[in-house]
DNA sequence: TGAATAATTGAATAACTATTCACATGTTAA
DNA sequence: TTAACATGTGAATAGTTATTCAATTATTCA
């Protein structure tokens, strides 16, 4: 969770060795890119979107069923469905009244796994 | 322009496809699993902790070092490290009065190089 | 037309979190 | 002991977010 607060001052504490920060500055992500990155992984970083992500890892499903399978209220569940959509995970289409999402591509699957194997689990 | 009134049903989950519904229950990660992964993303999903984790990529660095590398007060990098140490995605090791830390191993940098193709994947 | 259903959305609120500040802890050296 | 320094931590604060509720939009069908 990002907090955009004013910046603090500089601290003027010791640096240690001058040769490691400059050595870090240079493989540390570029700011854009680190902020791009960190936001991706805010979005996978809540138990209702990874629930919405797995059910839909094998098929597409619509709002209500999610909202079934979940067990949560519609509302709650289309409002995370656009924090996906805005980040580009799920896609949809509308089928009549129905809207039905799926995964947008195979990258997710691929975090998830390798996520699951820092958490030590392997089922699921 | 007024919009006629209905009082929503007692039971607001309304079930389209029962196998899709049962089949998505069998996808969906258990619950611990999700929370683990989600707490596990959640951990990633800040840029401080993103930069700490990609200067740390290279090296090991003591806190001192780590701040002035990211220009954030020492105090703020040592709230932030404790955080990656319980995700133990960080170790450290004591060396007089700093202390050093590094990459607990080397999957966070899996996971970074999968987030950053989902990131050049969006394109926005 | 209008009713019914599915989905979306805005506002409000409670819970969460990243940073700052002040102080504490721990280590080294005199 | 004392000082100096590196790091850690609790409390306070302010920005963030997930959910609920109510209303709106969109689509189908009688």
């Amino acid at each position: 969770m990002e907090m955009k607060m004013k910046k603090p001052p500089v601290c003027l504490v010791q640096i240690v060795d001058q040769a490691a920060v400059r050595q870090a500055k240079t493989t540390m992500l570029t700011p854009h890119t680190a902020r791009r990155l960190a936001d991706t992984f805010k979005v996978l970083g809540d138990q209702t979107r990874v629930n919405l992500l797995s059910a839909l890892a094998g098929q597409e499903l619509c709002v209500c069923d999610l909202a079934a399978a979940l067990e949560m209220s519609n509302s709650a569940v289309s409002h995370q469905l656009r924090v996906l959509r805005d980040a580009r995970l799920v896609k949809y289409r509308r089928e009549g009244k129905l809207v039905y999402y799926s995964l947008d591509d195979q990258h997710v699957v691929e975090l998830f796994v390798h996520g699951l194997e820092h958490v030590g689990h392997t089922n699921g």
